[in-house]
DNA sequence: ATGGCATATCCTATATGA
């Protein structure tokens, strides 16, 4: 099963772009993040007609998360996080897709930092980490995927100096990460490239496409009933490349089974 | 400290992103 998280950065206008990455990369399940876009609004008779059923949580403007399954309807679990009935950004939806739960999340960015930014990000990853335990807990086979809008290391950037006040490298959304993956999930693409200089966001500026001046941001978990069945991960990175690309590049992994 | 570019919407202006 080959499972993928793709921050679109608006659904609507890069339509063509997520059709022609689906046909070619072929995700059994794609997580797609920053939909822009009302529920109403979501193309879901286009996606459909590629193959693909999905669930969606839209929010006109702003964030919005999605998942799709190729031959069938993902089976919804839950849209949003618990634990803070005040919090109205559309940016997690589950589902149980041939008996695996895939989270698919979008952690608020936090910029600028310090600030209200930065305070909802750290508390919506501390709610993340509390939801995420209960899903190990229940020893069920989990993905979580998404852009987590963290650098983990400084392998993971091109220039750690000129993004240190960034909220994606600050020591707290850092150790917020090592948290999550201390209580046992397996971050696929690191696992298997220990070593590599692997990005999947390019900012549209400065030329850092051309230059790859890039990030790894967007990340796939595996609960430890699944990082035995890890096969392979990788990004598409040739989508980035495309006329009117998302500033993000697809991830993904394949699993045994 | 700002801006560079891109997306969306209450669109010749503003908010947000990372």
């Amino acid at each position: 099963m080959k499972i993928a998280t793709f921050n679109v950065n608006g659904i609507n206008g890069r339509l063509p772009r997520v059709l022609e990455w689906l046909e070619e990369s072929q995700p059994d399940v794609a997580c797609l993040q920053e939909l822009k876009t009302p529920d109403a609004k979501f193309p879901a008779a286009a996606l459909r007609d590629a193959g693909y059923g999905a669930i969606w949580h839209g929010q006109a403007s702003y964030n919005g998360v999605a998942i799709l399954t190729r031959g069938a309807d993902p089976i919804e679990i839950r849209r949003g996080l618990p634990g803070d009935p005040d919090d109205n950004h559309s940016r997690y939806i589950e589902a149980a897709v041939e008996g695996v739960i895939v989270g698919c999340l979008y952690l608020p960015n936090g910029n600028p930092q310090p600030g209200p930014k930065f305070d909802y990000k750290l508390a919506w990853f501390a709610r993340l980490i509390e939801h995420a335990a209960g899903l190990l807990a229940s020893e069920h086979p989990v993905v979580l995927a998404g852009d987590y809008n963290v650098v983990p290391t400084d392998v993971d950037i091109y220039n750690p100096a000129s993004w240190r006040k960034d909220a994606l490298l600050q020591p707290e959304s850092r150790d917020a990460y090592q948290r999550l993956l201390k209580q046992g999930w397996t971050d696929a693409i690191r696992k298997l490239h220990p070593d590599e200089a692997i990005y999947t966001f390019w900012d549209y500026f400065r030329n850092h496409w051309a230059r790859n001046s890039g990030l790894r941001i967007d990340h796939l978990l595996l609960s430890k009933t699944l990082a035995g069945k890890l096969q392979d991960a990788g990004v598409d990175k040739w989508v980035r490349g495309k006329e009117g690309a998302s500033d993000h590049a697809p991830a993904w992994v394949t699993l045994a089974g």
